[in-house]
DNA sequence: TGTTAATTAGCAAGGGTTGCGAACTAGATG
DNA sequence: CATCTAGTTCGCAACCCTTGCTAATTAACA
């Protein structure tokens, strides 16, 4: 779903207008791997549409959300992160520079104790460390990244 | 680290004084398993301590996390949780009535991917879903705790 | 009992997000 | 192409959660 001709059908599909505002966000996203808050999101995007509103940025993340072309990642770093990846895979968090990063995960855990009778539908997991810029044994000066 | 007494002698190491708030916060968390933020702890305790003020609710559990005494859990539900189980463990919250659980995690997951270069220093896993009183066959009401 | 550094409480302010309503527009229709 | 209207956008106010600041208070030591 990442040609303008199927994200204009998706859109129909679900009784969506294709506003350039849409548009522009859906393909933002898409550029961009760095799990942007809607307010870093709404910066670039200020640069090729000037007027744009922040808060149409939470709206039209929040719709893509629900359609289900993207993730709400809360990697407890005060705002929530957006991510195109909808494929099964987790996050890390550099607790220095805020930089997020998938992560793949080979194992899946095994659940022991309780009743049984929880129904779990999703699975959230979200390792907190530093990445190679921040290494404590780096020098450099940590990368500082959208932390919002 | 339960008795009276042996939280005075950590509050003495760390400088910090032995205040009826503090020991009124510090046993209603032990006495406490729902993982409460610290809005609910705090009207739990101003029915003991009619005065308490909520920041020094935010400000104690703050000291206590640092101290090592406690978890500091965001679930994504909007506030952060409290937990004194300090054993590893991860979280169980019901998308129903918000309220979390204490999982056990037999399996440690492997990375995979990356440079193998990050440090991680914490692995946060949060299971989302519905807990016994939520599933979806139960008819009685979502039991509402602790949300925020 | 006096002294002092730590603590409390209250308020204001901050970041992130959402509700609301008025103005606007994509897309269907004629 | 003009019209119509449901869906959108945008700006603002308001919301929640948390923290900074400060004056008043108090635990703990001498």
């Amino acid at each position: 779903m990442h040609s303008p001709t199927e994200l204009a059908e998706k859109f129909r599909e679900k009784q969506l207008k294709l506003t350039p505002q849409r548009q522009l966000l859906f393909g933002l996203l898409h550029q961009n791997d760095s799990h942007p808050s809607a307010e870093s999101l709404f910066e670039v995007a200020s640069k090729q549409m000037p007027g744009i509103s922040l808060r149409t940025v939470y709206q039209t993340l929040g719709e893509l959300a629900e359609m289900g072309e993207l993730q709400l990642v809360d990697v407890g770093t005060g705002a929530k992160r957006f991510d195109p990846n909808m494929t099964d895979h987790h996050h890390f968090v550099c607790e220095s520079c805020g930089a997020v990063r998938d992560v793949e995960i080979a194992a899946k855990p095994k659940m022991r104790g309780g009743s049984g009778k929880f129904v779990i539908s999703q699975v959230g997991v979200v390792f907190h460390g530093r990445c190679e810029n921040c290494v404590p044994t780096a020098k450099r000066s940590p990368a500082q990244q959208a932390k919002k």
